[in-house]
DNA sequence: AATAAATAGTTTTATATTAAACTATTTATT
DNA sequence: AATAAATAGTTTAATATAAAACTATTTATT
C-alpha cells in the first residue's frame, strides 16, 4: 500500500508495511520450525499454553484480555486446542457463566518440549542491534499502539 | 506470549507482540473508517486497488508479488472483489495462463472517494516523534524482516 | 518433435479473526 | 421481589490466510 503524497505519510506506511511483513514472516516461520519437531500446534495455541502454564484453570474471558483477542476467536481456539487434547473446558462451582479452562496431560508435556524451542524461535529474530536502538523502536511501536487504543 | 528467561529476548518478544497488536488494531481502525462512510472494502482489498490504480490489468501473480502474499490467497481476494464488482478478471491473448485482473468503472470510481480517506488513516497513526527516532525504528524492523528472509 | 521443467491459477482443507445477534447467569437498581 | 444491566460464552456469517495437490499452459531440454 504506497501512497505517496506525502513524504511524512511515506514513512508511517513503510512502517505499518513493514509490520504486516514480519508478522506474516513470524507465523510462516514458527509453523515450518513446529513441523520440524512434528508438532502440531499453531502460534496462537502456543500463546494460550504459555497463559496456562503459568496459570492453569482460568476463565475464557481472562485468555481474551490477556490475549487482546474476540471472546467469538478464543471460544473457536478453545474448540481447536480441545479437539487436540491439549486443554479441557470444566464448570466454575462458583459462577456457571465461566468456562475454566485447564490443562490437559498432554497439554502439560508440551511444555517441556515446547520451551527450549521458543526459545530458539525467538532467539532467531534477534538482530546485530544495540539495546538502545531496540528500545528505541519498541518506544516508537508503543506510541503508536496509545495513540490508537487511548 | 511472555517469555522471561533471558534479557535479550524479553526485548525482541515485546517487540513482536507489540507488532501483532498494532496490526490488529490497524486493520480494525481501518474497518470503522470505512463503515463511518459506507465503504464495504477490507483493507485487503484496498492494497489491490492501490496497485490497480497504478498499473491497470496485471495478472494475479503479479498482485502475488507486490501484496507479498500466497497465490490462494489472491484467488480468493479477487473472486471477493469480483462478487463487489471492484475488479474483473479477463483473458490474456498473449499467454492463456494468466489471468489479467482489470479495475471496473466501480472500481476506477473508488479511486476518488477512497484516497482522501486513506490519507486521514495514515495521518491517524502519525505520532509526536522525530523522523529520526521513526527512521531508526524502521531500521530495526527492515533488519529483523532481513535476517529472516534473506 | 517429444519430454521435462517451470509458471499461472484453482480447489480443497484447515486455521484464525471478528461483528452481530444470541443464551444463560449473575449483579445492581428500583 | 422484580426488573434492568452487566458479564461469560456461543453461534452465525463473512473475510483472510496458506499449504498441498491439482489442471492448464508455456518454455526449456534432450
Amino acid at each position: 500500500m504506497k501512497v505517496i503524497e506525502n513524504q511524512d505519510l511515506s514513512e508511517i506506511i513503510k512502517l505499518l508495511d513493514t509490520i504486516r511483513d514480519i508478522r506474516k514472516v513470524m507465523r510462516t516461520h514458527f509453523q515450518k520450525k513446529m513441523k520440524e519437531h512434528d508438532i502440531d500446534v499453531t502460534i496462537e495455541m502456543l500463546e494460550v499454553l504459555y497463559i496456562l502454564w503459568e496459570k492453569d484453570s482460568i476463565n475464557q474471558q481472562e485468555i481474551v484480555d490477556r490475549t487482546n483477542r474476540n471472546k467469538a476467536s478464543i471460544t473457536s481456539l478453545i474448540d481447536n486446542m480441545t479437539r487436540r487434547e491439549l486443554v479441557q473446558r470444566n464448570a466454575d462451582p462458583n459462577d456457571r457463566r465461566n468456562n475454566l479452562v485447564a490443562l490437559t496431560p498432554e497439554g502439560k508435556k508440551y511444555q517441556k518440549k515446547l520451551k527450549p524451542l521458543l526459545e530458539e524461535f525467538y532467539t532467531s529474530f534477534q538482530v546485530d542491534i544495540s539495546s538502545k536502538d531496540m528500545h528505541s523502536a519498541l518506544g516508537v511501536l508503543e506510541k503508536i499502539y496509545q495513540k490508537l487504543t487511548g
